[in-house]
DNA sequence: AGGTGTTATCCATGAAACAC
DNA sequence: GTGTTTCATGGATAACACCT
């Protein structure tokens, strides 16, 4: 994935694999470990976004999950890709969070403002569909937020972050036949929500912006050092 | 009874093989 | 090279079974 330009470090186009990427920190390239973070930033925040909806929270969850990444780096085997491998630790540092404080059954109501996501400059073709693309994600958001929890995971992961279904099946540790049901339910529910919109707005919900992006890194790069 | 997962079936799509 | 046929794969959906 290519980086907002301007206020966030910029991740070379070319750069390597992650399995390279992988082995490389195992050798002792921990800086390394930045490019992985960067790369998988916007996946990683959706998929515990959509377990969690606080927003601090969900940072939290993040660093925790990338922590717990680094420090178990030696165990990825490699079977599955790396952002799949990533998006369970993350899932379930999240599933965790809410256990732990007896929240599994989620209330109905968004988040504080019902808004998802912070201020973002999108270049539209015209004012017109600005507005009607801006209306339609905030819609999308508002609909998705609504979910049932094993509902709304599945659909983030596999409409909006665009995984397939045997991926969301690995990250979530379940089948693939109920990851198709749960979408289709998840859609079922959503429709009556929302109807046509969805689909054209869904790959742009709930963006991943640079200011999250460089906070997230900052704290894990500053927590690395001090856990070895 | 309602929620959830499993199974079966149908459909769409893309790749490979083949004939012309 | 092009058009077609066949086959494999993945996704959508309905029906059913199981669990709480």
């Amino acid at each position: 994935m290519a980086v907002q330009a301007g206020r966030t470090r910029v991740v070379p186009t070319l750069a390597p694999a992650d399995d390279e990427v992988v082995a490389r920190v195992l050798e002792g390239d921990v800086a390394l470990f930045e490019v992985l973070m960067r790369r998988h930033n916007p996946r990683l925040y959706r998929a515990i976004r959509s377990v969690l909806r606080d927003e601090a929270e969900v940072e939290d969850a993040m660093q925790q999950a990338y922590l717990q990444a680094y420090a178990h780096l030696g165990d990825f085997q490699g079977q599955a890709a790396f952002s799949t491998w990533l998006v369970r630790i993350g899932v379930n540092e999240a599933l965790m969070r809410l256990r732990g404080r007896g929240r599994l059954v989620l209330a109905a109501e968004p988040p504080e403002g019902g808004r998802v996501g912070e201020e973002e400059h999108v270049a539209d073709p015209s004012p017109e569909d600005q507005a009607a693309t801006h209306e339609a994600r905030a819609l999308l958001e508002q609909a998705v937020d609504r979910l049932p929890l094993h509902l709304r995971t599945v659909y983030v992961l596999r409409e909006i972050e665009q995984l397939s279904t045997a991926e969301v099946a690995a990250a979530l540790e379940l089948g693939e036949e109920a990851v198709k049901v749960r979408l289709h339910r998840a859609r079922l529910a959503l429709r009556e929500l929302i109807a046509a919109r969805v689909g054209q707005s869904a790959p742009k919900a709930f963006g991943f912006l640079a200011p999250r992006c460089d906070r997230v890194v900052a704290a894990v790069l500053a927590a690395i050092p001090a856990r070895r």
